[in-house]
DNA sequence: GTCTATATCCTGATAGAC
DNA sequence: GTCTATCAGGATATAGAC
């Protein structure tokens, strides 16, 4: 690499950097590209020399935050042998994952609700990678640890959403949670991350034994 | 009332449902003024004349939106005897509500996670009314139940994240499953009603059994 | 209350010099 | 590759007639 694309690839990257998170915080419509130069410390046409226009941009971005996020989500699903092994796992990598990309979930979706072209397209295109295998590997294993007679039998597609929406939906409401605890209980200072670890509990606890089977 | 004013209240009720439709679609930033007033079939200055400003529309709409949403959810959270009625009737009535409002929860908590000023007030404003007392109530629900030996012992903020979580996730993510499920099973289409039914069931018999002590 | 016409501002994008 | 200056279009909001 010479020095010239070496100074493009790290500005090229600095633009991508702020894009995302210009776009992750106002969304595409809500997003203004003089902030993504402002936040990437260059001037708008530098932007545009780069990219030809902010649409693309936001297709880049859409698409490495998306591909990421499906990917993480796909090899959260371990190939243990037991479904409380593989659950457990699951759980703690997926919220792992989130928090330390908190504002993805809301992001994604909220692009792909709009159903603009892009998203579409993106989602499209994403799905075929990682998407497909998760529901597939999720039935290959509660048919088997059922078979055995660990679990109750259970469609995969809804255990899935149980699952997957338990884990999400207090990064997608945060803010109402954090709220309603302020409220709640206003002297004690909320701390997200021993609250994160009791939200690992307590989804295993109820998705386990909610799928277990009642021996002893 | 008079005439002219019963005029004002029909335009100005066009206004807003034309405007919430709007809205939802595409979000503040994203919502153009003069959509709205083509889809209430009035021209633009009329809309400024009842409203002063985009902003002010917005307002009233989120409001009413937000207000509205908490307030079934509140209210599907019955006061009959047991845990499990209770829980069977709220994953009903919830998701009843959500079938007819399907983007409510994505337009509330994207505007929410932006964390403009607009939406942050509007939030503060509708979780004085029944926001509070859920919790409280369900709080007080586990408690009996598990004094009776009916449940085994729970945080109820972690159980009605759960719960919630997995009642609205579908909602949120409806393009996404839509997508997967297309390419999972490509001949059969898929028919959203009878799976909100069976969604229902699954999400009450891992929740349920989840929290029911093992007797027997 | 409702319209036509217009002001004002902002934003994405380009031209052209260095 | 990067900048300054600028354009063209679109969006909200207002003026003023009816």
């Amino acid at each position: 690499m010479t020095a010239q694309e070496l100074e493009a690839k790290s500005t090229e990257d600095a633009i991508l950097k702020a894009a995302e998170e210009v776009f992750i915080e106002k969304g595409f419509a809500g997003a203004r590209v003089q902030k993504i130069a402002d936040r990437a410390g260059i001037t708008q046409p530098l932007l545009h020399y780069y990219f030809r226009s902010k649409e693309n941009i936001y297709r880049k971005v859409l698409t490495r935050v998306t591909g990421d996020f499906f990917s993480h989500i796909e090899s959260a699903l371990s190939d243990r042998t037991t479904f409380e092994e593989v659950l457990r796992d699951f759980i703690s990598s997926a919220m792992d994952y989130l928090v330390k990309n908190p504002h993805a979930p809301s992001f994604i979706l909220h692009e792909i609700a709009q159903g603009g072209p892009i998203a579409g397209e993106v989602l499209a295109g994403t799905l075929l990678g990682p998407g497909l295998s998760f529901p597939q590997r999720m039935a290959a294993l509660i048919e088997r640890e059922h078979s055995e007679g660990r679990i109750r039998s259970a469609d995969p597609v809804q255990f899935i959403l149980t699952l997957v929406g338990s884990c999400l939906w207090f990064f997608l409401a945060e803010p109402i949670v954090r709220a309603v605890m302020g409220t709640l209980l206003p002297d004690s200072s909320f701390d997200p991350s021993h609250f994160v670890e009791a939200r690992k509990k307590a989804i295993f606890d109820v998705l386990y034994y909610g799928m277990k089977t009642r021996d002893s």
